[in-house]
DNA sequence: CCGGGCTTCT
DNA sequence: AGAAGCC
């Protein structure tokens, strides 16, 4: 007995750094607008491609051929994350249990095959309601969505948005579709419509029974559009039929997992053995490359084939793909980052310096990672740096997360010979305590970091255990923190005992931490106290950060504080929630903000959700390919300003 | 295969 | 710790 289908939803902010940009500033509604990063254009509003800026990406070119374009500098992500974020969690509080994966920035899948499967348990056998059905949601513990229950369809309907294959309207019939990918796309569409409600940001969506051809069916209706997969994968043949019309005239590319690298493997393979493919490309972005489509592959070369070539198990699971087969489960996106990190590059100029002049530029990187640990892992972080109202100013404010390690990454060289990833070496050491002490500006922590334990890391790296040298040459820096703990960070308090990371030089007597741990069962009672190392001064756990200070105050039971220490942590994701949305509904509700990112009134997007009659789509953000002058290497336009700075380089 | 930022597999 | 994948 096979496993039930899935029912994958897949959602896709439109234009997201542009749409975030105009929710920041609503004069921008309606203009060409280009997003700036690094001397390159990353994005362009549709307004702006369709006066031709999206064919380039040089920011004078762009000026030349739309002099009206307005650019906006868009390299601190601060505000995409934060978008981002709340698009997320607003997500996954109306989906309850559902896993909810987030891809990037403005992507996400959610898994809502027992959502779906509850609805139709539930309205089964309920009489008729003229208002349609209800889709109830937020039940149970979700407790934070008080206002929210869920909301009417009509079951018998057409699909809502586009549907694969496309009706015919002749026979047009709900007969033969299922119920529940109908109910699925009611849901979606009312996501999206949500999204765009309480935040602001307009939606697409795929709808399908997994993440790869739910990702690809999303993309062919863009923005405001959705794209339902109506044939279940129960109907084995019908559905092979369709899909397999669907994904064979495409690169494969297009399949999520199916790299670059893999692909280039299977060409090189083809090649070299005279393989049967000659059909010469016609298309751009194909030149000077054998024409590979997903039938092409599926029809010349075999499962075994693949196994052999690209390792048994991606070989296998890469293989499906071609046959639509795709049983990547939806992921719990956890509601912090596994590592955060921030990276700079450097050209063959301002990557040549001194050991004094790496430090510089190492403490400059750890001054932003700093500052990027307070935005996103402090309570409230977020909203401050947003300009809004923060949290009370008598409010102690919060880690959520404790970073245990901080690894430093560098990139030597600029040999053109390199692959993007290679000659990347990293070192990785523990997180001083410190740096969640709040009360230590900000520069005096990343100078803390660099003594300890950076300038180690990066001695370790540069010298490799030989001799200083006079210059160092180097293309990229980055420093990341990792493994977020949940916790305070205790094994970092026995550290700290046993030697204070930045040298306050007064408390050099707190050496012999170690000798203070309790030989953990030595009796029975659970909540016995430690007794705090009889070397330490009471005076240093008071100058320890606030969390850690409580958790040593917790752990060793001290209690001679003059003000209580505060309870243990307590982390209420429900409570963030509504946090966060609290300001949007008043956002939503102004007049003047009641449009949409991309231009559009707000009410002329709504109708549009629930019709076909969507204004003209453009899509594919970013391929757009160009022959550098150069060196005629083919590029995307996004990324040619920087490959010029590869040239004047060398 | 350039950019910055993330995840996952080995 | 590094390679590779995705946006």
């Amino acid at each position: 007995m096979e496993p039930e289908a899935r029912i994958v939803l897949a959602f896709d902010l439109d234009n997201m750094y542009v749409a975030c940009e105009r929710l920041r500033n609503p004069s921008l509604v309606g203009k060409p607008v280009g997003v700036q990063q690094k001397g390159l254009l990353a994005t362009a509003s549709y307004e702006a491609r369709a006066l031709g800026v999206d064919k380039l990406c040089s920011l004078w070119e762009a000026k030349k051929r739309c002099p009206s374009l307005i650019l906006v500098n868009g390299e601190d992500l601060t505000l995409y994350r934060y978008y981002s974020r709340r698009v997320f969690l607003l997500v996954r509080s109306v989906l309850g249990d559902c896993p909810v994966e987030k891809l990037g920035m403005d992507e996400l899948f959610c898994d809502v095959t027992n959502l779906v499967k509850e609805h139709l348990q539930e309205t089964r056998d309920i009489s008729p309601d003229p208002r349609g059905r209800w889709f109830a949601l937020a039940r149970a513990e979700s407790g934070a969505l008080t206002d929210y229950k869920g909301f009417w369809y009509n079951p018998s309907s057409e699909c809502p948005g586009h549907t694969i294959p496309q009706y015919d309207p002749t026979v047009s019939d709900n007969a033969t579709l299922p119920e529940s990918i109908l109910a699925a796309s009611h849901l979606a569409n009312h996501i999206r419509h949500l999204v765009l409600t309480q935040i602001g940001l307009g939606s697409s969506a795929g709808i399908a029974y997994d993440k790869t051809i739910a990702k690809l069916v999303g993309n062919m209706h863009k923005p405001h559009q959705q794209t339902t997969l109506v044939v279940s994968p129960t109907a084995s043949e019908e559905y092979s039929t369709v899909v397999q019309t669907l994904l064979d005239p495409l690169n494969p590319h297009k399949l999520m997992g199916f790299g670059s690298k893999a692909l280039h493997t299977l060409r090189d393979y083809i090649s070299t053995t005279k393989y049967p493919i000659t059909s010469p490309s016609t298309k751009e972005d194909d030149r000077d490359e054998l024409a590979l489509t997903v039938g092409l592959l599926r029809s010349k070369m075999t499962a075994a084939l693949f196994g052999s070539l690209l390792g048994a198990q991606n070989g296998q699971k890469i293989w499906d793909l071609l046959e639509g087969r795709d049983n990547e489960p939806v992921k719990m996106s956890p509601e912090f980052p596994l590592t955060i990190s921030v990276e700079d590059s450097f050209d063959q100029q301002r990557g040549t310096l001194d050991w004094s002049g790496v430090l510089t530029e190492i403490e400059t990187l750890a001054n932003s990672l700093l500052r990027r640990l307070e935005i996103e892992l402090v309570d409230g972080g977020e909203l401050e740096t947003l300009g809004r109202e923060a949290v009370k100013p008598d409010r102690r404010r919060k880690w959520q997360r404790y970073p245990s390690q901080i690894r430093l990454t560098i990139r030597g060289g600029h040999s053109r010979q390199i692959a993007y990833n290679a000659n990347r070496e990293s070192r990785s050491a523990p997180l001083p305590v410190p740096v969640f002490d709040l009360d230590i500006p900000r520069t005096e922590r990343a100078q803390g970091l660099i003594r300890q334990p950076l300038a180690g890391l990066a001695k370790q790296i540069l010298d490799k255990g030989g001799e200083p040298v006079e210059k160092y040459e180097f293309s990229i820096i980055n420093i990341a923190v990792t493994n977020l703990q949940t916790t305070t960070p205790t094994k970092a308090i026995n550290a700290f005992f046993a030697a204070s990371p930045w040298d306050k030089q007064e408390n050099k007597r707190i050496r012999h931490s170690h000798e203070a741990k309790e030989p953990a069962s030595s009796n029975g009672s659970k909540r016995r106290r430690r007794t705090l190392p009889p070397d330490i001064d009471i005076n240093m756990i008071k100058e320890l950060p606030a969390d850690i200070r409580d958790e040593v105050v917790r752990e060793y039971g001290i209690i001679e504080f003059e003000e209580p220490p505060s309870k243990i942590i307590k982390r209420d994701v429900t409570e963030h929630t509504l946090e966060l949305a609290d300001d949007v509904n008043q956002a939503s509700a102004t007049p003047e903000s009641n449009t949409v990112a991309d231009g559009k009134k707000l009410s002329s997007v709504l109708e549009s959700m629930s019709d076909d009659g969507c204004w003209t789509s453009d899509d594919d953000d970013k391929k757009a390919m160009t022959p550098c002058t150069l060196c005629g290497a083919v590029i995307f336009d996004w990324s040619m300003a920087a490959h010029m700075t590869y040239h004047s380089g060398s």
